[in-house]
DNA sequence: TTAGCTGCAAAGCGTTTGCACATGT
DNA sequence: ACATGTGCAAACGCTTTGCAGCTAA
């Protein structure tokens, strides 16, 4: 956590950038909400307590985050890209319901062994993946229809 | 092959739609051309031997294919949409080269069978999938630098 | 002082939609 | 005849960018 902001800082200060108050903000309450937010949903949480804090800026310091690494981007194909603050804890992937859009995270590690394996068999060096299961969660089974 | 057109053509009948000289040109490019196409990629197909084809067209179209599951639709972070024929084969996934883009697919069963277990663990009832590994080929691995 | 940052508004880009005309049933 | 499809251009939603003023270093 404390972890995430200095790798934030020391990216910042590494390339010469500068440490702004809007920043600082940002991270802070990217670091607080662990969901996979869009930058709409993090854009309006922060105009409530800082009104003047533009899109642009939100944008464009998202980009930051994931271009130093503390940030993943996720997509799950509603047309807005996804931040995620990246964890210490292994990788996991999502479960995703089709009519009430619940995402549940979850972790296999059989399933992770596997891919490295798919990887090297195509002679691939394995960067990142990515693994997402469409469905009906069990309340949206039972709404019937 | 004559099968998805068939799929298409009875979709087509089913729904109180209609089956038009575009539709058809539409479904044969698309048919041949077996990767994972961009909206764009096919337009630009289409425009060379029918410079009339309108880029709105293509879009319903392909959603209509994507509809009667003829089509998957993929979506590789570019910021495009991409199309690909449903194959009577099993599922498969994919690996993506970071650098040169190149797609490989590949089939694991047992990844499958895990992803089952997973949803069902969950509660969930699966409906689809996709699993996409990012990383490099052995082309540009050894591109080195 | 000067590079870099901010907020705004405008532009960009892929995709969707409204409309008048055309076409399949 | 009438519902549906087409092509065009305009609208759309998310994201990026240009710019004048601002701020950290």
């Amino acid at each position: 956590m404390g972890d995430r902001k200095q790798t934030f800082r020391d990216y910042i200060s590494q390339q010469g950038l500068k440490s702004t108050r809007q920043r600082e903000i940002i991270l802070e309450e990217f670091l607080r909400c662990h969901s996979h937010l869009s930058t709409e949903d993090l854009y309006l949480k922060l105009r409530k307590k800082h009104p003047g804090i533009g899109y642009a800026t939100v944008y464009r310091t998202l980009k930051i985050f994931s271009d130093c690494g503390i940030a993943e981007v996720r997509n799950f194909g509603d047309g807005q890209t996804r931040y995620e603050p990246t964890t210490c804890e292994e990788h996991h992937d999502h479960l995703i319901c089709k009519d009430c859009g619940t995402i549940i995270e979850f972790k296999d590690p059989r399933i992770e062994q596997l891919q490295v394996q798919v990887a090297k068999d195509h002679g691939f060096a394995i960067v990142s993946h990515r693994l997402e299961i469409f469905g009906l969660c069990t309340k949206c089974q039972n709404k019937g229809h």
